[in-house]
DNA sequence: TTTTCCATGTAACTCGTTACATGATTTC
DNA sequence: GAAATCATGTAACGAGTTACATGGAAAA
């Protein structure tokens, strides 16, 4: 239902045509979306049907016509009842890179660490890209704010990883835990 | 590719037949991997038909025969290969919970804070579980603590925005950018 | 003039899921 | 004797992707 949220939302606050909604995903929301060019026309075909949005034709010069998607009353109770649901909603997240975690043991400590600086260094890249984006207002700002949190984050527990690994050499074969450093989250209610 | 590393992974360390298979994934690995039975048994043939791993028949008691997997010479390469490739690299998550945060501003404050924070209670909800689980040891551990490591900095990031939100709905209508603690990571290498 | 961009779409394919079918066996 | 569990599979479907097809317009 996310991707129909985006394109609700993103029609809500202006007009459009499936091929600049695709171009704007891409370039604004690349980081917490993505949705390819055929299935946001599919999606928009999904949705005109269902009469969340009307579509018209238009041209612009001598351009090809385009089809220019607006939001119909419908579509702005759906955006709204569906915005709600994903806000109050946590989708739990899969770490596909944890599979590699789990088995860790099958490789040596020295090969095991080479490879986690090497996964390290990627996401400390990723990060570097997000500090040096220009900052976003409003909401927007948030999901980038959230990403670069979210990375950060990432980072320490690979550190941690790490730290755990080189104790682990040398102790043995496998310890309790990992020594994990633990914040205590503050309240907010 | 990571559920053929998470199937080789297991057979690795102990031959199976596929139902115990995802069985095991299932209790232990559902936190970073998620295989229905059918899409084990598929995978399961696919691995057989390339010679990863070879399956002989057996029967215990009078149960129905069953097909026990073994991992082959080339299942233990591959295995290598992808293990490597998991572990050096960082696959970029997606959250689709932050979609709903970039229309944030269609609703009133007050009531955008009521939502995220049942998303609040549904993070704490879930991360209470992690602490109350068992504490495995060695790699599996790692998963665990990685996805409790997770939750708590979801919770931060909840909660500000939360006050993000509540500044914003006294000082006008969207200020410059969520005031987040910024956590400099600590170099390892 | 050839390439790139704008703009829309279709077709084939992959991956994964649900739902169903089968059959024996333990448990209630 | 009915229900749940063990064990394997097939069929139908859904969502999304890649690759392809089509054209005109602007840029190189």
């Amino acid at each position: 239902m996310e991707r129909e949220l985006l394109l609700l939302g993103l029609l809500r606050h202006e007009d459009m045509h499936g091929y600049r909604l695709v171009e704007l995903i891409e370039r604004d929301l690349s980081t917490c979306a993505d949705v390819k060019k055929p299935t946001a026309y599919f999606l928009l075909a999904k949705l005109a049907k269902a009469g969340l949005i009307a579509r018209s034709r238009s041209r612009e010069g001598k351009r090809p016509p385009k089809w220019v998607y607006r939001l119909t009353a419908e579509g702005e109770a759906a955006f709204q009842r569906l915005l709600r649901q994903n806000l109050e909603a946590h989708l739990p997240a899969k770490f596909g890179g944890d599979i590699g975690l789990a088995f860790l043991e099958a490789l040596g400590v020295e090969e095991a660490a080479e490879h986690l600086l090497r996964r390290r260094d990627a996401i400390a890249g990723a990060l570097e890209g997000f500090r040096a984006a220009p900052e976003h207002a409003g909401s927007l700002g948030l999901v980038l704010a959230h990403q670069r949190l979210h990375l950060e984050s990432e980072l320490r527990w690979i550190d941690s990883v790490l730290t755990w690994l080189r104790g682990s050499g040398r102790a043995g074969i496998s310890p309790k835990l990992p020594g994990i450093p633990h914040h205590t989250p503050n309240e907010a209610s």
